[in-house]
DNA sequence: TATTGACTTTGAGCTAACTCCAAGTGATAA
DNA sequence: TTATCACTTGGAGTTAGCTCAAAGTCAATA
């Protein structure tokens, strides 16, 4: 596949795949002869991971560290396995924050709703 | 308040405090005689609002706009609504995109932990 | 043959949200 | 009185994660 593809594929510019590999996020991408990248199976694949974390906010930096443990094999498995959880931990608190904020909007909008329909013609500001 | 105390209370620095408040995040805070910042039960309101959508990284142009709306009075509940509306949709497809990602970390992690005790000795390496 | 168009590289530039620094002020402690 | 300390300001610096620009290569088309 050529970077155009994955690019639409992934909906992720050129740009950032080169810059994905640059970075060491993706093991060397396959070239043809004239140096033009033709992406495999496995570096799809690393793609749609990385994506799916950034999708997230999981750091660069640790998708990088995640993605050399994972070139090293086997002996790095527990290492991985406390670095996913890390995340994961990570992930779990942002959860709960987005929640928080989630039912307070929820909240608010409620009442802007029923000051729009005249509900309440008392209401103080309170944020 | 003062904003060592202030800082304290929120856990924000004393940089970012002023930040905000420079940015126009906060209508200006009272000062004593000698211009010290006196932060009064509005302007911790204010912060406590702030410190609560920036944890869900909520933008702080989209804050400012809220901001000026609410100082501007009830003529502006309908497009505070509609931003406010606007925001929760943001944060549910964040709260999406983590869910999913925690998902996969979960199942990940497990696999790793049955690699560790040697239940999956067949294992192929697949994101 | 000439040009188009997708690719390549290197390296600079950008944005958000802080974060830090230098220089100054004013009240309190020794 | 002198020194300390928390505060003040303006403005520069930092970090993450892209994003863009310039200059070049190569295959395919007019």
């Amino acid at each position: 596949m050529t970077i155009a593809e994955v690019s639409k594929k992934y909906d992720l510019t050129p740009d950032t795949l080169r810059y994905y590999e640059k970075v060491g996020l993706l093991s060397p991408v396959p070239r043809t002869k004239n140096g033009i990248r033709d992406y495999d199976e496995q570096s799809c694949k690393r793609i749609e991971f990385v994506k799916c974390m950034r999708n997230a906010g999981v750091e660069i930096e640790i998708l990088i560290k995640y993605m050399t443990l994972l070139g090293k094999g086997k002996s790095t498995v527990k290492e991985r396995k406390e670095l996913l959880e890390e995340q994961r931990k990570k992930l779990l608190e942002k959860q709960k924050n987005i929640n928080e904020t989630i039912n307070r909007l929820n909240y608010k909008i409620k009442i802007y709703e029923e000051i729009s329909l005249g509900k309440r013609k008392d209401f103080t500001e309170d944020l």
